[in-house]
Order: structure tokens, then sequence, then C-alpha cells
DNA sequence: GTTGTAAAAGAATGAGAGTTCCAATTTCTT
DNA sequence: AAGAAATTGGAACTCTCATTCTTTTACAAC
């Protein structure tokens, strides 16, 4: 009986991740994300919920595919200094859009929102848990590959990567230039050796 | 002939500089900026112009104080390792207040405001270069004192300390820790070996 | 002390924010 | 074919935003 949604939530869920991404949760109005997500303002309030909740499950949309493909790329490559240099690479192709940079949504929402909403933060920081636990074992595995030194500490280079991570995204937004982030990128995985 | 201003224009401007500092550009309000500057909302707008105005100034007197404590303590410190190490534990000192980071201002507008406004833009992008050049020549410094391998390439570690800084200083806000900072700075600082 | 000038105070303005509501439309089941 | 129910479109609402305006106050020079 009911009349179906004629539009995808997940799908259209992805227009606003990529809004909220290239302009944050303040710079963007109710009406840009009605205008970008091509339904009509009712519908958004119905599916979504208010501007808060619509960032958070774009903010989770977000994090679910980061997280899937980057756990895809470390298992791809067998090498660690490769694979973390190609997760690298997908960061920096992903924030490189017509010759400037949008960072990447979990750094720029980290900056933005981290101290102001108890919710994100929440999300954001089991994000950075995952991301973490992901460098351990993929270094845990370098390790028993004889690709990184045992007396290397696995924690401290972890969270130097991501914190490296943030970096590189945040800085891109001054240097959209993929060749000079991944010599940075090729400088960085030093603390490898 | 004039009433004298009851209040000292670049004091009340480092006010405007902690405000925006925590909280952003959008997220501050005129309202938020006249409670915390102490001076009515038509001294503010006559001293320091629109709140565009106000935050390009806020943010040109954060740049030029930082900058000066940088060059001292790089100056002062002959070591290039223990000199880089006592910068970013300035940056992180900076950044940390009662249990919480506010990052650093300058990385903080570079994420927000680098693709919004080209005033900001080209203040963020000069700083940036200022730093980059602190960096370069305190390396062939090193260099010079045998500190650092003469087949070591200024340019890419310059690039990567300051990309680093960007990432510990957003990092921070999920991670509120010293200590564990400090440890990724270390780890960081082997680029350098 | 008078005068002129700029600062201070705070109300006022208009634009735009997020959100809600209602009439009209559409579509799927019975 | 018809009715039920959710979607849709857009106006309406309230609130807060940045900014301006008018009046009052205070200082410095003559």
């Amino acid at each position: 009986m009911p009349r179906t949604k004629n539009f995808n939530p997940e799908e259209t869920l992805e227009k606003a991740v990529k809004l909220f991404w290239q302009q944050g949760f303040h710079a963007t109005s109710m009406q840009n994300l009605v205008n970008a997500l091509g339904i009509n303002r009712a519908s958004m309030y119905d599916t979504y919920g208010d501007k808060d909740q619509l960032f958070a499950q774009s903010l989770e949309s977000y994090h679910a595919t980061e997280t899937k493909e980057v756990s895809a790329i470390l298992y791809y490559y067998t090498d660690i200094r490769q694979g973390l240099y190609v997760m690298f690479e997908y960061f920096v192709d992903a924030a490189l859009t017509e010759g400037q940079s949008r960072s990447c949504f979990h750094v720029n929402t980290v900056v933005e929102l981290a101290n102001e909403s108890e919710v994100i933060r929440e999300s954001l920081q089991s994000a950075k848990e995952l991301h973490l636990k992901m460098y351990r074992t993929y270094l845990e595995y370098g390790k028993s590959k004889g690709q990184l030194a045992t007396h290397k500490e696995i924690e401290g280079i972890a969270q130097t990567l991501y914190n490296f991570q943030c970096g590189l995204m945040s800085a891109s937004k001054l240097n959209a230039q993929k060749e000079q982030l991944m010599k940075s990128v090729t400088v960085l995985l030093e603390i490898l050796d």
C-alpha cells in the first residue's frame, strides 16, 4: 500500500558524504544538501533525521568504505613497505580532485568537530582505533616475515603512521601535488628501516 | 580631541586568536567574540573590521608569534635532533589545554578554510613557506655539522617535517596525551638517521 | 570651560540558518 | 479499479547570524 521511496538511501547518502567532505559540517547548509542530494527537504529529514544525524551517518559511511579499502590494500601486498606506500597513495588519490585537495573526511572532522560533539568524537575515536589495529597487525606480519627489525616498536610506529597520515591529508590542502606528497611518504617510510 | 580607546587592540586581538583557535571560524559567532573580547560590538567592527578581517588579523598575529618562537628554539639548539624535538614539544604544549587539545591554529585553518578563502589561503601558504625555509636552513646547518648524512635530501625531509607537524596537531585532538605524542615525534625523527 | 571628535553602548535590521507542517501527489496492495 | 499511506513540494516558522545605526559618553585641544 505505501508508496516506495524513489531514491536509494545509501546512494544518496554518498552525495552527502561528498558535500560534507568537501565543505565541512558548519559550512554546509541544509539547503546545500537539499540541492546536492536531489531529494526533497522533507524526504531528507524523514530518511536521515536532522543535520547532526545526517552528518553522523555520512561519517560512518565514509569510515566503513575507507576501512574496507585500506584493509584490502594491506591484505593484498605482502611487502609492508609496498603495502603502506600504496595505502598512502590511495589516500592521496582520494583527496585530490580537480587541482585541489579535500583532504580526508575523517581528518577534516577530527579537526572541526572532535571537541564539539561527543557522538562524533566517539565515531572518530573508534575509526582511529580500527586503523591503529590494522597497522599493528600489518607491522607484526612484516616483522614475522623479516621485513621489520625485531627491535622496532610496533606501537610507536603505528601511532606515527596514523599521525603522519593525518598530516599528509591536512597539508595536501596547501599542496595538491601527488608527486610531492608521495615523496614525503617515501621519506616517512624510512622509519621502518 | 577624540576619546581614547580604553582597551589595547593588540592584547584584545589575542583573545580573538584564542577563541578562533579553540572553535574555528564558522563555529565562532560575532556574539561569542563580543563576549570574549570584553569590548563593545561597535568597537570591534571599528577596530578590526568585519568577521573575515578580524579572523585574518588573528591568524597573522598567531603566525607572527609562532614563527618567532620556532626560530628562537631552532637557533638555540645546536643539535638538530634536539632542536626539532623541542620544537615539536613546543607545538604539543601549545595545543594541550585542560585535558583536551585545540591543535594548532594554523593547521586548523588549513583544514577549515584553505579551499574557502583566497586571502586566508595565501596567508597560510606564506606561513608554510616560512616554516619550510626555516627547516631547510636548519637541516643544512645540521649537515654542515655532520649531524645529517650528506646523501640525505633536505627538501624531502623538510616537507615531511611540515606534514608530520600538521598530523601531530590534528591527531592530538583525539589523543591529548603529551607522552604518546612525543613518542611519535621520537619515531619520526628517525628519518634523520 | 567649551568644543569637536571619536569611542562606547545597545537596539535594530535583514538575511539565512535549521526545522516543521500541510496540502497534493503518487504508487502499491487489495 | 479504488483506497490507503508514504513521498513530495514548498511555504512557514522561529532563531541566530553578521552587520549597521543612533544615541550617549569621554577625552584632548584651544
